[in-house]
RNA sequence: GCGCUUGUGGUGGAAUUGGUAGACACGCCAGACUUAGGAUCUGGUGCCUUUGGGCGUGUAAGUUCGAGUCUUAUCAGGCGUACCA
């Protein structure tokens, strides 16, 4: 009876020694090189992990370990996001405070986690709502605070030195008020005005999705557009180098592609345009400087400040109506509905080319949060513009060669410009025959020679709103001094969380935090005190705003490196030593948020000199997402009877969802179906070849289809080895794809191959201290060049696949040679870090010589020698003219003259060579030649 | 609409980067051992076929002695984004 590959044992075994020995324990150590492996922390939910969250994770744990054993001080950490919507939303319907369940679903995630037998270093963990981790969040939102971006050194600098250079121009204010709304404008995170959903039933702003037909989706009361004083942060400072960054770091094209077109930067123009009749002017921005002779009209945003000023007596009440109808619509129903709406303000614009009027018309499709709020419409060259023109029947001038207007616009920026100008005119600009790359440029200088305006570059990129109306959240370590925004003092943070009794909005609309009693600083004291001791001379209101979800989520990386430094978010010692995380591995949907955010952030960090690396992330992975794979039984219409797949065609049937975890290998277990729900406890089938077969798809994972594949179960049927492995084994990380349990047995037979090449019929081991066959170096050669290259690309699948050939190779070899069996225990230590323990620990039992070899964790990693690979291999020969060529591929070492003679000597070749007359023979660089031949 | 991305057996997916397409695994078929198990082991398994061979990487052309891989066109799916002047 061989010993028997029990993992349920050697699992707990080695889960508690890891524990006891502080296996994974990490500490900076100058003697060794730095890796820093980061996951994507998760948001503890609670529906627990199902099979599809620890992709990534067992992705980059496989890396770290790899990396550990190649020598490196490996920094691989986990923590929680732990402020979020789900645990407010239960503590608003049960009441439970949102720490209560938020710490539960931990203790839960933890405890499925640690079944999978990670290298976690959770000596380190962090949680974002946790005083001593947002004391740092609260700490960068004041220094944000107090920062203003210099635009000529394009970094962040401290207030003082604004305000100093304000005081020198004689621009500083002496009131308190103008002071402080002065330095607003400059203020990295500063209070501004912007436009929100905001719903006043429900007593908050909501995001877009939040809102459908002008109603809010919970509840469905009405929301409307409306101006808040909102934090923000100054995200769009940054733009240039956001954007600079990438071409730094190695992300997949997709992504970065996602954040180029994010920040979206464009060149252009600005260009001043007076009101006719008036000495008022305004400035529009363009990318089409070359279409100025062809503008008909000018566009403004409806939320411009400029209407006002344009709207002539005639044109107001139609104008106040057009902008009542306009602020009745949400953005969400701008974006759905394009129909072409506009008004006319009475006014007209100069254009500063022709001298000609143009009208100014008022439109939602100009939007006022980007360039100016204003636009010179050129209908014959943008395919908005010529809606607008043909809808109000303005009129089109077309200004390229051959462009056909009279049905849609010609938007390209390519062909010969004409009508520019069409007439001889004052401007002395003339563009005809110019191609309309250098009618830009043409056009940019002239403005800007003329003082017409200027070169301009615009980004897409806003300012991210930085408040939230919310409770379970960081506070903003912020109180309003005779209404002035003041912080509270560094020393004094953090700033904690009050307690409140109810987490909804107060009855007169403030945020949940108006709920707390206590919560008004005393700037004497320097305390948080109760409200009723506001006196508006030193106990003031403290802001009742918190943050968003990513506050806490944009610097974490930082913390981890020093997770418990009581004075610094990260000291100086330990961010030298760790600089940034080297492999990033997370959700692709986090291109446009959390991957902007914390770039921001730690760009501002760096520049402040808190962190020594301007990229947070040098590689970034996304794994793909697990869809769930639904099963189905087919009810017979009006019974309680089941038919299996192959026979539902027989039948009038309704496919009904059915628990995939009572279903194995598309077979149902009908005594588990049966007690599954009271309703199917008289069920009855009919089966084909005794078996009841379900019917499948593919679909998100989800609890409703009843396809939530639990890791827990994975682990208690197979083992965790087998989960990590299996997982890899599904397909590239990268790619998405369906979770399917059928296939797993693979997976687990291959654990029991590998575990029986060290094992005896009689249970004893089997390695002995023989000298490996040529035919075993080959096996385990190729396997390490496989393997290496492989964890390097990220190809796991492809690398389990190696393993479970090269396993095959040494059983039917009866390989019982240490030296290949133990660098077979090390290779596959990052994969299936149980059993290679428990063998290692076997292998070193047996050979007590060998002295104490401590965990698989730190075996090296074997190395790859070529001499046991590369033999001369033969390629197919082709046949092309008469002729035969074929390829021969050899040692790398050799010379050229060298590789001829052996590739004619050689005895594949020889076959090939017989009757034959050599005709030439072609040295490829590299080792592969060429041989041609034709019949002698 | 725009941007990115992917198309290979019944299924998940390989292919040293231009060199015998389908590795490995699931499933299926046959056999062995068992005496019923959804266990283990061995062999087979792209499609068509008159068993000689023919056809095969979404489709159609092209480059090449040679194309899943390169070029062009085209079709289909997935993801992201949304009036950015």
């Amino acid at each position: 009876m061989a010993k028997e590959y029990n993992f349920r044992e050697i699992e707990k075994k080695w889960h508690q020694r890891w524990v006891a020995d502080e296996t994974y324990r990490v500490r900076e150590d100058e003697t060794k090189q730095k890796f820093y492996v980061l996951n994507m922390f998760p948001y503890p939910s609670g529906a627990g992990l199902h099979v599809g969250h620890p992709l990534g994770y067992i992705a980059s744990d496989i890396y770290a370990r790899f990396k550990r054993q190649q020598g490196f001080n490996v920094l691989n950490p986990m923590g929680y996001d732990s402020y979020g919507l789900p645990a407010e939303q239960y503590a608003i319907q049960t009441g439970q405070h949102p720490e209560k369940t938020t710490f539960q679903n931990i203790d839960r995630y933890r405890e499925q986690l640690d079944k999978i037998g990670f290298s976690f270093d959770w000596s380190r963990e962090v949680r974002t709502c946790t005083p001593d981790y947002y004391h740092w969040t609260q700490w960068a939102f004041q220094q944000m605070f107090n920062s203003y971006f210099d635009e000529e050194l394009q970094k962040a600098q401290p207030i003082a030195k604004l305000i100093e250079r304000l005081k020198a121009e004689g621009r500083w204010p002496s009131d308190e008020r103008e002071q402080s709304d002065l330095l607003m404008q400059y203020r990295i995170a500063y209070l501004g005005e912007t436009m929100v959903n905001w719903c006043p039933q429900l007593g908050t702003v909501l995001a877009n999705d939040e809102v459908v037909d002008g109603v809010s989706v919970r509840g469905g009361y009405p929301v409307e557009q409306k101006k808040m004083r909102q934090w923000c942060l100054r995200v769009s400072a940054y733009s240039q180098r956001l954007l600079d960054g990438l071409d730094t770091i190695q992300w997949s094209e997709s992504i970065k592609e996602t954040q180029r077109n994010w920040i979206g930067r464009s060149e252009g123009a600005e260009v001043r345009f007076r009101i006719s009749g008036k000495s008022d002017e305004f400035t529009i921005f363009t990318t089409r400087a070359d279409t100025m002779f062809g503008v008909t009209f000018m566009v403004l945003a409806p939320e411009s400040e400029l209407v006002e000023r344009v709207t002539t007596e005639g044109q107001k009440a139609e104008v106040e109506a057009y902008l009542q109808q306009v602020k009745a619509r949400t953005e969400r129903e701008r974006m759905i509905d394009k129909r072409v709406t506009g008004v006319f303000s009475g006014s007209y614009a100069v254009n500063p080319l022709t001298g000609e009027d143009v009208p100014i018309w008022i439109s939602d499709y100009v939007l006022a949060g980007y360039g100016t709020g204003a636009i010179m419409a050129v209908p014959a060259h943008d395919s908005r513009d010529y809606a607008f023109a043909r809808h109000f029947g303005l009129p089109i001038i077309p200004l390229i060669e051959g462009a056909d207007v009279s049905e849609e616009s010609y938007d390209a920026k390519e062909g010969i410009v004409i009508n520019s100008p069409r007439q001889p005119s004052g401007s002395g600009l003339v563009l005809n025959g110019l191609t309309v790359k250098e009618a830009i440029e043409a056009t940019k200088r002239y403005v800007s020679e003329k003082g017409l305006g200027r070169v301009k570059v615009n980004y897409r990129l806003r300012d991210a709103i930085f408040s939230r109306q919310r409770y379970w959240g960081e506070p903003f370590p912020v109180y309003y001094k005779r209404g002035i925004p003041t912080m509270i003092p560094e020393e004094c943070l953090p700033l904690e969380l009050p307690q409140v009794e109810n987490f909804l909005p107060t009855a007169t609309g403030e945020p949940p935090l108006g709920n707390a009693q206590i919560w008004a600083w005393d700037e004497v004291n320097r305390k948080v005190v109760d409200k009723a001791l506001i006196d508006e001379e030193t106990v003031f209101p403290i802001e009742l705003y918190t943050m968003p979800g990513f506050a806490g989520s944009s610097a974490y990386y930082l913390r981890y490196m020093d997770p418990h430094n009581p004075k610094a978010l990260v000291g100086r010692e330990a961010d030298e030593y760790w600089q940034n995380v080297d492999l990033y591995v997370g959700g692709s949907e986090h291109a446009t948020g959390h991957l902007i955010y914390s770039r921001f952030w730690n760009k501002f960090l760096y520049d402040l000199g808190v962190s020594c690396q301007e990229e947070p992330f040098q590689k970034l992975i996304n794994q793909g997402m697990i869809q769930g794979r639904s099963n189905f039984v087919y009810r017979i219409k009006d019974t309680n009877t089941f038919v299996s797949l192959g026979l539902k065609d027989q039948y009038e049937t309704t496919p009904i969802h059915v628990d995939v975890n009572i279903v194995k290998n598309d077979v149902l277990d009908i005594e588990a179906f049966k007690a599954w729900r009271p309703e199917y406890e008289t069920a009855e089938f009919v089966l084909e070849d005794g078996k009841y077969v379900c019917g499948w798809a593919i679909e998100k994972m989800s609890k409703s289809m009843f396809n939530v594949v639990n890791p827990d179960n994975i682990v208690e049927d197979f083992g965790a080895d087998t989960l990590r492995l299996y997982e890899m084994f599904l397909g590239p990380v990268e790619q998405s794809k369906p979770w399917d349990t059928n296939g797993i047995d693979g997976c687990h037979r291959f654990l029991r191959k590998f575990w029986n090449l060290f094992w005896s019929k009689e249970g004893d081991l089997q390695v002995d201290d023989s000298d490996p066959t040529g035919e075993n170096l080959k096996s385990l050669h190729t396997l390490i060049k496989k393997v290496s290259a492989d964890i390097e690309e990220f190809s796991y699948n492809t690398s389990v696949s190696a393993f479970m050939v090269a396993t095959n190779e040494l059983g039917q070899q009866h390989c019982r040679s240490r030296k290949i069996l133990e660098p077979m225990v090390a290779l596959i230590a990052p994969f299936c870090p149980h059993i290679a323990e428990e063998l290692w620990e076997a292998l070193g039992q047996k050979f007590p010589q060998k002295g104490d070899r401590g965990s698989v964790c730190d075996a090296p990693w074997p190395q790859f020698d070529e001499r046991f690979l590369v033999e001369s291999t033969l390629k197919m020969p082709v046949q092309f003219n008469g002729k035969v060529r074929f390829t021969l591929e050899l040692p790398a070492d050799m010379q050229k003259d060298e590789v001829e003679r052996a590739a004619l000597a050689a005895p594949e070749s020889q076959k090939y060579l017989e009757g034959q007359q050599v005709v030439k023979t072609i040295v490829v660089p590299g080792r592969i030649i060429n041989i041609v031949i034709k019949p002698a």
